[in-house]
RNA sequence: GCGAGAGUGGCGGAACUGGCAGACGCGCGAGACUUAGGAUCUCGUGGGAAACCGUGGGGGUUCAAGUCCCCCCUCUCGCACCA
């Protein structure tokens, strides 16, 4: 080790300049740039690409805080790491920006890539930018296209009408999986339902795929895998005709599906969805007919949030048909009923009061009777007393009522009927899925065109896949205003037929962006691909991506639609694996405290008056001449409509990226929320400053040990060794918190008791140091270096350089360590007494049970306790403590 | 209502399979160096005068419980008429 690097540096450590020149140094060099090597083996980091917004925020750096420390490991492990960034750059911000600016989307997106890029390349992320990827450019979404239409010729996309999710406020449709609460997922305005013609993709074709192969996923949390088990929401159970008592032309027969097959024959009644097609046969010609269809055309015109708010009563009204229990040969009646969804199952259902909850609230409103047929082991139920449906599955209740299969349990009456119903050809076995399919067609200009053209003659027919891409005009007048803006572009529009030559209108409509986002990783495996959109050697050697990191929030949405799409690529040929990410982290939210003031409401930071102690005032009530108290508000999710934002350019200025770093990772473990706190980020610089001057404070003294004659001692010799033993002890410690699930913060922790160790060793010495102790101290300043690489690389590359040492740190492997230096000669064994600390004593590590024990009963503290009398039982455990019980 | 997770000092958080509760950081207190300190360094810091008491509350198992079992409370998130 060089003093001198040390000594012509400047003693504050200047984040500004250094950090600058690691960043230009990993470009100049390439560092992080990876090709294919099958020799060596591959490790896939990805962090979820963002949305060029304009700028990054917290969750940003959080996110690729881990995802980079994370590619760095696995890089200094030996693995050849794939670390990509890209932009998911279509969406309606952007045209919303040319609507309130009149900047062009184009211009407005590639402006903010190029900003948040500067960003990004200033947090000193190990990407290889070579392999970037934009999802606006024609060579990215000419391959959405592509797959459009092999999709289509596989009829997984298709085109049908429906009563599809729209948003006022987007103007444009969503799929389910993007309203929330009846709400959009993007702006939180209410949800409408609309009848239209849309594109969509067939994702429950794969229902059963994306179900089971959860189950091959254990490297995903548990709450993602029972969110998306139950987004698909399978059910098991028949379908069942029930005869109507009169036939209306051909419809003879109401079929519904049920899964409480077991219950038929209490079912009493039957309700259908207003949406039902059944409905205005079945009302045809009756006194009737004019009510139901007030009825549906009220609830019809309900909003999706009042229709499924939680407090919807139960609403319906009789159609005046009858159709017969196939099982009872009894009459019932047939009701239309506002809690029938149309979309699942057959939109009908046998009601059953007396065994499921909402029909027997509907049964008691409209005096329907009420038909007990399971009986609970008490024999305490009665029909005409009953509070609540007594929805028993298990084995507790028994069939009653039920002919032949009276005194059966639930669970076999099930397969008995169920059996029953095939064997008569009443009904037959059915499965059905919560699932739906996935809408893609966007009213909206700033989107993936759809590669489909409308000829007169032809009907629908599918761009050639010779003319892809079908490239988004440029100059087309975005409004905001009526319906999809490609319509208004006539030269776009007007086309001619692949397939008769004759005029041809092209489709308007876009994809939904999640179509993007949904391979975007298989892009990366071979970027500049121009013949297919993944090269199927390349992604062969790269896919599956073994950690991929994002929100939460993308639960459902992004990550069942990037599994769904992974699968029909494979299918397709061009990919082997099943599923696209073997492993997924799951980062917590970026919190912040807020306040609030009873004027003005939420305020920043800079808008406040007074302190913690004597009590926060609102500043603009001050000025205004007023004393208003600002209330301290809940700790909250970042946003700007709440004030609570932390700006992260303003914090790599002041701080640099390294202690951004550094924060983002140690005052929480990746998978919690983090709550932002300024002095803890003043904390994090104070470190990192520590860490500096130790290692210069280690270079002079390792000059002075040089020049040190060479005379050896045990005591030394000790001091040295407990230096080495801290230094493995933490190589141990900080390897094993990343392996175990990236506990990047109490490997961050182990590293800061490093440092205040060795700063504590290094001052308990005389300033001349023998050899065995310089080159100790060598050691662990080199693997202080090392094992900080990870997460402050600036600084590490720079300790590296002034240690005389070649770059990059980034590509030198990761320490290990010697177990023999890892276990201590010495042992602390806590002294119990009834289960209670009460002495301690120290002995030699390999010290026997009987040794431990002997010298434990001499302690003089435990004599006290014991007070002469023996204990009646001693227990020991190894390596742990000693336990007497008096 | 259903499902999942969480509740530990003044604060963020440690404690992997039951075995020294509070690592590490913040904050706070004392001191050192300083013209000065909001820089830096050192020491201290769960409560209590003490015996002792302490991981949301109450029971239990155990030599020993933050950790295991039962009951309850609170909070967060997800789903919410799916037949």
């Amino acid at each position: 080790m060089t003093g001198e690097s040390f000594a012509n540096m400047n003693r504050q450590y200047d984040h500004q300049t250094v950090e600058k020149q690691w960043q230009d140094y990993w470009e100049r060099e390439r560092t992080f740039t990876v090709t294919e090597d099958p020799s060596r083996q591959k490790y896939y980091c990805l962090e979820m690409f963002p949305y060029p917004s304009g700028r990054i925020h917290m969750g940003h750096v959080r996110n690729y805080a881990i995802g980079d420390v994370i590619a760095r490991y696995q890089l200094m492990r030996g693995f050849n790491v794939l670390h990509p960034m890209g932009w998911d750059a279509f969406g309606l911000p952007a045209e919303n920006a040319a609507i309130e600016r009149g900047v062009h989307p184009k211009v407005w997106t590639d402006e903010n890539i190029r900003y948040m890029r500067t960003q990004l390349r200033q947090m000193g992320l190990s990407y290889d930018w070579s392999r970037e990827v934009t999802t606006c450019e024609p060579e990215y979404y000419r391959w959405n296209q592509w797959f459009f239409l092999k999709m289509y010729e596989r009829g997984l996309a298709y085109r049908k009408r429906s009563a599809v999710n729209w948003c006022p406020s987007c103007e444009t449709v969503l799929a389910n999986e993007q309203v929330e609460n009846g709400r959009c997922w993007r702006c939180d305005t209410v949800v409408i339902q609309k009848e239209l013609e849309q594109w969509f993709f067939k994702i429950t074709a794969y229902a059963e795929e994306l179900l089971n192969s959860l189950d091959g996923l254990p490297g995903w949390p548990e709450r993602v895998r029972v969110m998306q088990q139950h987004w698909i929401g399978k059910s098991v159970g028949v379908e069942v005709d029930f005869p109507l008592v009169e036939s209306k032309g051909d419809l003879t027969a109401v079929r519904i599906f049920t899964t409480r097959q077991d219950t038929i024959f209490g079912a009493t009644f039957m309700s259908l969805a207003p949406e039902s097609p059944l409905v205005e046969p079945l009302i045809q010609g009756r006194s009737q007919a004019a009510a139901v269809q007030e009825f549906v055309a009220r609830v019809s015109r309900q909003e999706k949030a009042v229709r499924t708010a939680a407090d919807r009563e139960k609403e319906g009204v009789f159609t005046g048909a009858y159709a017969v229990n196939p099982f009872t040969k009894a009459r019932i009646p047939i009701w239309v009923a506002n809690f029938v969804l149309y979309e699942y199952g057959t939109g009908a259902i046998m009601a059953v009061p007396a065994h499921d909850q909402r029909d027997f609230e509907f049964a008691r409103q409209y005096g329907i009777p009420v038909r007990l047929v399971i009986q609970n082991s008490a024999g305490t139920l009665d029909a005409a007393h009953l509070e609540e449906a007594y929805e028993e599955e298990q084995t507790a209740g028994l069939l009653v009522n039920s002919e032949q299969f009276t005194g059966l349990s639930v669970p076999e009456a099930k397969l008995r009927i169920a059996a029953f119903a095939e064997k008569q050809g009443l009904g037959r076995p059915s499965v059905n899925y919560r699932l739906r399919d996935w809408g893609v067609s966007r009213q909206r200009y700033w989107g993936t065109p759809i590669p489909m053209l409308y000829c007169k003659a032809c009907g629908i027919v599918p761009v050639r896949e010779s003319d892809l891409p079908v490239e988004l005009p440029k100059d087309v007048p975005v409004t905001g205003k009526g319906a999809s803006p490609l319509a208004q572009a006539k030269e776009y529009v007007n086309a001619s037929c692949p397939k008769c030559g004759g005029g041809a209108r092209r489709e308007t409509d876009t994809m939904d962006t999640f179509v993007d986002s949904s391979w975007y990783f298989l892009r990366y495996c071979s970027p500049q691909a121009d013949k297919q959109p993944v090269d199927p050697a390349k992604a062969g050697y790269w896919m599956a991506v073994d950690q991929y990191i994002g929100g939460i929030e993308h639960a459902v949405l992004h990550l069942l639609y990037a599994r769904f799409l992974t699968k029909v690529i494979r299918d397709l040929g061009l990919i082997s694996v099943h599923e696209p990410f073997s492993n997924l982290l799951t980062q917590g939210m970026v919190t912040k405290e807020t306040y609030r003031c009873t004027i003005h409401g939420w305020l920043l930071p800079g808008e406040l008056a007074g302190s913690e102690k004597e009590g926060w005032r609102c500043a603009l009530c001050q000025a205004e001449g007023r004393q208003t108290p600002a209330e301290r508000g809940r700790v909250e999710k970042m946003s700007k409509s709440k004030k609570n934002t932390v700006d992260p350019e303003h914090l790599i200025e002041t701080y640099g990226a390294d202690t951004a770093r550094l924060f983002s990772l140690f005052a929480a473990p990746p998978e919690k929320d983090l709550e932002w706190s300024d002095t803890g980020v003043e904390g994090c610089a104070r470190f990192l400053n520590r860490v500096w001057r130790l290692m210069s404070e280690i270079a002079v003294r390792n000059e002075k040990g040089k020049m040190q004659k060479e005379h050896r001692g045990g005591a030394e010799k000790a001091r040295a060794l407990e230096i080495r033993r801290l230094t493995h002890r933490t190589i141990r410690k900080v390897t094993e918190d990343i392996e175990r699930e990236f506990q990047f913060n109490t490997a961050i922790a182990a590293l800061m008791e490093f440092v205040n160790g060795l700063y504590k060793l290094s001052a308990e010495r005389e300033p001349e140091m023998n050899p065995a102790e310089t080159a100790a101290l060598r050691e662990a300043a080199e693997t202080l270096v090392l094992l900080l690489a990870p997460f402050a690389p600036h600084l590490a590359e720079e300790l590296w350089k002034a240690m005389g040492k070649v770059p990059s740190v980034a590509r030198r492997p990761w320490p290990r360590y010697d177990p023999a230096l890892v276990a201590s000669e010495r042992l602390t064994i806590p002294i119990q007494v009834n289960g209670k600390l009460r002495s301690k004593i120290e002995v030699p590590a390999d010290s026997t049970e009987d040794q431990v024990v002997a010298l434990a009963r001499q302690d003089a503290k435990l004599l006290e306790w014991l007070q002469g009398r023996p204990p009646r039982k001693v227990i020991y455990v190894e390596k742990k403590l000693v336990n007497f019980v008096i």
